[in-house]
DNA sequence: GTGTCAGCCGCAACTCGTTGCAATAGCAAA
DNA sequence: TTTGCTATTGCAACGAGTTGCGGCTGACAC
């Protein structure tokens, strides 16, 4: 009979990034562990952001015995595969993109609170001016950078 | 016989303006403090930039007893008054920017670990795009941007 | 000089993140 | 299935930064 869930080896082009993780692994000489498979999980359910904190906390409730060094250590790997990207946010914190794929930054606004996102064309404009005027080739999403949005100021 | 250092209530302007540090405080009903006065003497021996850690190192080298709290705390307090202003270097830590004066940024590049200032002009680049695009009045100051350095790239 | 009172200090405990180390357990080969 | 190598885990300790609280003390009034 025909397996529901046989996965991206079998031919075709992976569904999702995720699918190959363990592959991709595993070719490195590395392994796949119960620990890495549960942070994988819970990073396939999200989208955008997601604080190390939280990561912690949504891999404790499936598996009471996480701990948060195996957490940040598998996180760094996952950032070799380019499956994540760290930065930090507002306050300095950790703050992970899932599966990053535009150029983009954020914003932080001191007096409401929110964040905003920088579009990629905005980007542009302070990378190509960062690029001409001093030759530094800059990662906007490194960072949070902080001020005051149109409603806040003025 | 002419007093060799009275301070700045003697009618001219403040030579520094640490000098007025401890009348402001007071103004304010709050307390002109030794360990305030520790901290202040060690900031006003500095220019440029510090990281909170160095300042509590430099303060314990006058004052063994020096806790982290109370500098923390005392930093706080002398960025209300516009002496100091927080910042993140590249890794989230807190930096100190002292006497803040001009508008400008920072860049470090994650090849050869370079710190490098954003002059001026080129930040005003920067924060237009921003306030132009998306009504953002920026703080470049508030963080360290990550990237590669003209010698580092390509 | 003395008293009062609130601001401040130091402590202890906590959060977030990192690191060294001994023990465990993937995974490939036999 | 068993063996053996080593990547990985969990622990414990640490560094940076924050916070609540009881006691101390600066600054003002008398």
């Amino acid at each position: 009979m025909p397996q529901p869930e046989t996965n991206a080896s079998a031919g075709e082009a992976a569904v999702s990034p995720w699918d190959g993780a363990a592959d991709r692994i595993r070719a490195g000489g590395l392994r796949w562990t119960p620990q890495r498979r549960t942070l994988v999980e819970v990073l396939r359910e999200r989208e955008g952001h997601v604080t190390a904190t939280e990561l912690i906390a949504r891999c404790r409730e499936r598996d009471q015995t996480t701990t948060p060094s195996t957490v940040y250590r598998t996180l760094d790997l996952l950032e070799d595969l380019g499956l994540v990207k760290h930065g930090h946010g507002h306050d300095g914190r950790e703050e992970y993109h899932i599966l990053p794929q535009q150029v983009h930054g954020h914003l932080y606004c001191v007096g409401c609170g929110m964040t905003w996102e920088i579009r990629p064309e905005t980007a542009a404009v302070i990378v190509d001016a960062l690029a001409s005027q001093l030759g530094f080739d800059v990662d906007l999403s490194h960072v949070t950078i902080s001020g005051r949005c149109a409603g806040c100021h003025g």
